[in-house]
RNA sequence: CGCGGGGUGGAGCAGUCCGGUAGCUCGCAAGGCUCAUAACCUUGAGGUCGGUGGUUCAAAUCCACCCCCCGCAACCA
């Protein structure tokens, strides 16, 4: 049995949950459901992080307390991946006392091992950015992202000894071609590297900023949030018990959007050296979702809300789209038009509508009944089958490079091939010769094991969709059926259920 | 000399790592079918795959140089 550890970023709580959000929580999803489905057991984290600056005073905007303006949000994030069906194992804030005592334990760790040192540092700091500036990088002497001229400040901190583990670092991506993907991220680091790394100053004065987890050996500092919410990754595990911590570490594949890439390939996996902890597997590394905010109504404004997509439109439509237009890794343009046209094509036309007529013949043929195949098939029949088993290797691979649209795409192959199978054989057409009735429960009968393999190619990527043919073909809930041969599922007298309308067509207008 | 992404039929994209008849969706034209969600099937029109040069029997794909667009500013995945 193996072991697969997949994780969202946690989100920081000064937002509600977005289109970046869930795609990032959907590609977890449906990673989560495709390795569990094939055995492998998968431990699926998400979470909110809720220390900082900005925090404390997004609160302080709404006459709240810090801790009860992230209790609010990070319901929100919970509430929503619950109202839309992700299958997350376990849900992480930072404010959890367990996450604040490992964080506590790691930094006294890297304290007493001596890459912890008091420091002291002057430079510009940008009150806005949380976070000081080189003078390059001021523009006319100001913050490039407030406009502001950033105030002057000497203080002491703790700063971490980052730099001391930049070849190991260096070694490490280098020797695991995979341990970055796609492999532009990993190029970019590697440049970045290229440079001295310098090292991290991992704490706030509390004169300055109150909201974060104390640092143990010093009362008067907290603790920089990226130090602390990165942690999380381990926590999680640990609070689940020390045979869950050993089962799942350092399995991990953290998922990520290309904003937080150096915290995650660089800050982190130093942390753990010096925590003396095995470095994570897998870094997967997604682009932008691009809005076409002009065209977009007023009344959404420009924010793609998870809750509104999936009332307006169902989460399957939803998910698919999300999987199936973008290239993991690059970034890709969002718009309700593209969305519109999507599902419409591919959703309704090609799969919903391809359900309907078969289960349409089916109950107008044989009253639901399946039919007994006979023992030697028809070239086509062998064709169509042939199909099915090429696309299951298909995916396979697909999946195993995040190419979650070529999967989706090879898929779709398969419906369009069975469409042409329709046509090809004409049951409807056969039908009109008594002789031929039994040519034609055995068409259908072959229909029905490509909807059955449809529905089991589909579980990761659109559940409640695969569950609801399953359901139109009267199989067992949660009882997986790819291992079953083609032509071996339905016993004698099993009768499937009559069509229904799986995905209504979006009309405009 | 910043870093990165992109430039493929009318539109939007895939294919580029692992060279070998240029593919998908939408749109357009003609035909077929009638089981089905005005769906489905077939055929057609439409591309010098940004440019130039190179490697090769063969390049959208590899190499070099050049041109153009976008992000690195916003709450943020």
């Amino acid at each position: 049995m193996s072991h697969f550890f997949l994780t969202t970023p946690l989100f920081y709580v000064n937002a509600e949950p977005h289109l970046g959000h869930t795609y990032t929580t959907v590609i977890a999803d449906t990673l989560k459901r495709y390795y569990s489905s094939r055995g492998v057991e998968t431990f699926f984290l998400t979470g909110t992080d809720e220390h900082g600056d900005k925090i404390a005073e997004a609160a302080k905007e709404h006459g709240m307390e810090p801790k009860a303006y992230a209790d609010r949000i990070s319901e929100l994030f919970r509430s929503t991946w619950d109202a839309c069906g992700i299958s997350y194992d376990h849900f992480i804030r930072t404010t959890d006392p367990y996450h604040q005592k490992t964080v506590q334990r790691l930094l006294q760790k890297i304290y007493d091992t001596g890459d912890i040192y008091f420091g002291e540092y002057g430079g510009f700091y940008c009150f806005g950015c949380e976070r000081f500036y080189t003078e390059k990088e001021l523009v006319d002497g100001k913050c490039p992202d407030h406009q502001k001229k950033p105030e002057y400040i000497q203080e002491k901190n703790y700063f971490f000894r980052m730099g001391k583990y930049q070849q190991q670092l260096l070694d490490h991506i280098q020797s695991h071609p995979d341990f970055i993907r796609p492999e532009h991220y990993r190029t970019e680091v590697l440049a970045f590297l290229r440079e001295p790394l310098g090292d991290l100053c991992i704490s706030r004065p509390r004169t300055r900023l109150e909201w974060g987890i104390p640092i143990p050996f010093d009362t008067d500092y907290v603790t920089y949030v990226w130090f602390d919410a990165l942690i999380n990754y381990v926590s999680a595990l640990e609070y689940k018990g020390e045979r869950v911590f050993q089962t799942y570490w350092p399995k991990a594949n953290h998922l990520i959007a290309k904003d937080i890439l150096k915290p995650h390939a660089i800050y982190w996996p130093t942390m753990l050296m010096a925590a003396g902890l095995p470095c994570y597997e897998h870094l997967d590394v997604h682009g932008y979702w691009i809005m076409e905010s002009g065209k977009m109504s007023k009344s959404l404004g420009n924010v793609v809300r998870p809750l509104e997509m999936k009332e307006r439109f169902g989460m399957d439509a939803f998910r698919y789209f999300l999987l199936r237009d973008m290239v993991f890794g690059q970034d890709a343009a969002f718009s309700f038009d593209a969305f519109i046209t999507r599902v419409n094509a591919d959703l309704a036309n090609n799969l919903g509508n391809l359900v309907s007529r078969v289960l349409a013949m089916q109950k107008k043929y044989f009253s639901s009944k399946v039919q007994p195949l006979s023992g030697s098939w028809a070239a086509e029949d062998l064709k169509l089958r042939d199909c099915f088993l090429q696309v299951g290797r298909d995916i396979q691979r697909h999946m195993g490079g995040l190419y979650f649209h070529r999967a989706l795409e090879s898929i779709w192959g398969a419906l369009d091939r069975t469409n042409q199978y329709v046509v090809q054989t004409s049951p409807f057409v056969l039908m009109k010769d008594p002789e031929k009735h039994k040519r034609v429960g055995e068409i259908l009968h072959h229909l029905l094991e490509s909807l059955r393999m449809t529905s089991d190619f589909l579980t990761p990527f659109l559940p409640e969709t695969a569950s609801e043919i399953r359901s139109l073909l009267a199989l067992p809930e949660n009882k997986a059926t790819a291992d079953i041969p083609w032509g071996s599922l339905f016993q004698p007298d099993h009768q499937v259920n009559p069509p229904k309308v799986l995905f209504p067509r979006i009309e405009t207008s």
